[in-house]
DNA sequence: CGGCGCTTTGAACCCTATCAACCCGTGTGG
DNA sequence: CCACACGGGTTGATAGGGTTCAAAGCGCCG
């Protein structure tokens, strides 16, 4: 159904969209092995504690990342779409400090730790490529900071799907945007900080000017995405969704 | 006053603490040029917006990454002390998406990329070692929007005063800790996502069983380090403080 | 002594949580 | 084909943690 090479084709153009690879390190990640499986909603795939030797590339579905507190409140830290390699970061980092998990039916590739850093070793500037990935994430998650930290309920959910979709659309958002994100109220609630009760009362408010309509379908309909950029308090830049090819940096001498 | 020299070493320090690199590896890194600098507090020594070509290594003082809403609340989203290279991804990331501001009178290290990068260049090790402590700083960052997301005012502050207690004095955490956290309530309170007003009065609250005291000379004491332990639901391990030597990673060979 | 930055206190308010039902579409089994 | 369970979503009533605004206290330094 979904080809992990499609899922691979996609993780490259995300690399490459902010680093500048040569067709040798493209076609090598393209090459990279790994094994597909396809997870359940609410079920960790990554969990907590144990050391694990791969990392996992979001084929298809949604993944999120999850904190909790001592009382059970579950916390999403991070969303991860198609495309994604949600925990590359365990390549330097083998034992998780939070646990992923998918929050709809997924398709993982799961890629061995072995061959990432075989790759990082021999293409520095695919290490490099992978370290600068790991920093965008890093910035999404300050954003995240602010978001449950500073804004409002209606801020903070606008916010989330102002990100979502720049995510799925890159720099070519017009003002009319439909994208699918098959996430519950609930969930919702986990990674805005709130309650589903009142993420509930808060969505009915949102599309006070038919600005987002939120199908049980699960796609997101954006009428407004410049009022709703205004409202969510929303700057794209910290995304780096497409960096110019002139701000692209390269540690390495292309040979 | 202080010496650039300690400072790196500390940097160094905190690195191999991770990361196993060689000896010629961590000289070199002691080599680091830099320009030291004073800063007042309150003052952003590193900018939004223009790309920057250096990264901050903290020599003295307390320094604070900031991120805003529109409103011109502020949240503070990192905290770093001496050793730390506050902007390390500046590295693979050179146009900030958050401000760095100095808390209090701090000294900087000013290193240059270009150091920075040779090095990453020509030892990947340290490139590797760079990307982990990037990726540590990111594990503390989720655990803030847990923190904000999903904990009580009381509970927030506790979180915070463990972890710095932590990254201040490593593993050797006694059940009687002092150390210095020259912080005001109000940069408290944009740490936590709370309001001064309301941090105030929490920390009130806190001594309750002479747990900690916050005396105004900004040194903290913490009486009773497993009780507030209880309290915030503070569990170390995501900061890594100090990985034992068998769990250390190394992509690259010694040579 | 006066000013300044930070802390402290009070009172009123409100956003969001909590608890508890109820609704509704879907799938399942008798 | 209906009964039932189940997972969301929705609604109401009530409570409370945290905010807001405003003013006063306090230590420190010039």
């Amino acid at each position: 159904m979904f080809s992990s090479t499609t899922a691979l084709q996609r993780f490259v153009h995300r690399l490459t969209s902010r680093s500048v690879l040569t067709q040798e390190e493209q076609s090598a990640i393209l090459d990279l092995p790994g094994t597909a499986e396809q997870v359940g909603p609410n079920r960790d795939f990554v969990p907590l504690g144990s050391r694990i030797d791969h990392s996992c590339l979001v084929v298809a579905g949604l993944v999120g990342r999850f904190g909790q507190n001592s009382e059970g409140g579950r916390q999403i830290t991070a969303l991860h779409i198609r495309g994604d390699m949600a925990d590359l970061h365990s390549v330097v980092q083998q034992v998780p400090t939070s646990a992923l998990q998918a929050l709809t039916v997924s398709t993982l590739l799961r890629v061995p730790h072995q061959a990432l850093r075989r790759l990082s070793a021999r293409y520095p500037a695919v290490a490099e490529a992978f370290w600068r990935d790991c920093m965008v994430d890093t910035a999404i998650l300050a954003q995240w900071v602010v978001n449950v930290g500073r804004r409002s309920a209606r801020q903070r959910i606008a916010h989330l799907i102002c990100e979502m979709a720049t995510r799925y659309h890159g720099a070519q958002v017009g003002n009319d945007i439909t994208f699918d994100l098959p996430i519950t109220q609930h969930q919702l609630a986990d990674a805005s900080g709130l309650t589903p009760v009142h993420v509930n009362r808060t969505l009915q408010k949102l599309p006070e000017s038919n600005i987002v309509s939120w199908s049980r379908g699960h796609v997101v309909h954006v009428a407004g995405w410049a009022e709703l950029k205004r409202i969510a308090d929303f700057e794209a830049e910290y995304l780096q969704a497409q960096v110019e090819p002139a701000g692209r940096l390269r540690m390495v001498e292309i040979k």
